[in-house]
DNA sequence: CGGATTTGACCCGCGC
DNA sequence: GCGCGGGTCAAATCCG
């Protein structure tokens, strides 16, 4: 492969359209301290695979990708906001093509399905996967064993965000709703964060569903999330003990 | 020994 | 067409 394999498509439209989900997480000093960025670890297991400067910003951009499946080309960006050390930027890009890290297998099988999992979906539906212009299938569309609904641009191409749900009780993380990343300089801020400036504090109104927990303990409160609509989904987080919030950044 | 992390270089896209 | 910046890959190193 050198730059035409079909292997390169998803490396060739990387600047193109994505889905994209950025998440700003409040956590303490500490966490940029002690831990580093203590990625907002949901339950996926991520593994860094670069770290570049981020010009305007005083904090690196680190670069991980799912390593829960082989086959998974879910990515993750955690960066430092610039004027809040204390903000933590998540973008999650692409999606999982497989059930959560497997807590506890042996229930059902759901593994990475790059083994043989049929690719045929038991939910199929709900939403068809119209990478018009994305065509970044590389990974031969997601098998994804069940799917959320996050949001539907689909004219901007998207497709399903696999998105995971932060299980682990965070350490401070919070909304921040008044937090305003630009206020200094009046650069051409979109420029890298334009997508902050497009949402609002808190409008996740329509996203995000639960990778349909197949598990039996860890579902506790994953249950209840489950089953509320998701326009309250919001609600559900609030009091479900979620802590970060998730938007659908369409790339303009 | 294996897996994860770190660092540098290279490549690609976008803007000027 | 050139330059800048971002993103990814690959090799080396470190930790478990």
């Amino acid at each position: 492969m050198s730059q035409n394999s079909p292997l390169e498509t998803q490396t060739s439209k990387r600047r193109k359209v994505v889905e994209k989900t950025v998440v700003r997480v409040r956590v303490g000093e500490n966490a940029g301290k002690l831990k580093n960025e203590g990625p907002p670890s949901d339950f996926w297991s991520w593994r860094k695979y670069g770290q570049k400067p981020i010009k305007g910003s005083p904090y690196p951009r680190g670069y991980y990708r799912c390593s829960t499946s082989k086959g998974c080309s879910a990515k993750k960006q955690v960066e430092r906001c610039r004027t809040d050390s204390s903000v933590l930027i998540v973008t999650y890009t692409s999606n999982h093509n497989h059930p959560g890290p497997d807590l506890h297998d042996s229930d059902e099988n759901q593994q990475p399905n790059d083994l043989g999992t049929p690719p045929t979906d038991p939910v199929d539906h709900p939403i068809t996967p119209k990478q018009e212009g994305t065509e970044e299938e590389t990974e031969e569309r997601h098998g994804h064993p069940i799917m959320l609904s996050a949001d539907e641009d689909v004219s901007e191409g998207h497709n399903f965000h696999y998105l995971q749900s932060p299980i682990r009780i965070p350490q401070d993380i919070m909304i921040s709703q008044d937090y305003d990343p630009f206020n200094e300089s009046s650069e051409k801020s979109h420029g890298t964060l334009g997508i902050f400036l497009d949402e609002e504090p808190i409008c996740c109104s329509r996203l995000m569903t639960f990778p349909e927990p197949k598990s039996e303990e860890s579902n506790d409160f994953f249950d209840e999330l489950e089953e509320l609509p998701t326009s309250s989904s919001f609600t559900s987080f609030l009091r479900g003990s979620f802590f970060d919030e998730r938007i659908p950044a369409v790339p303009s």
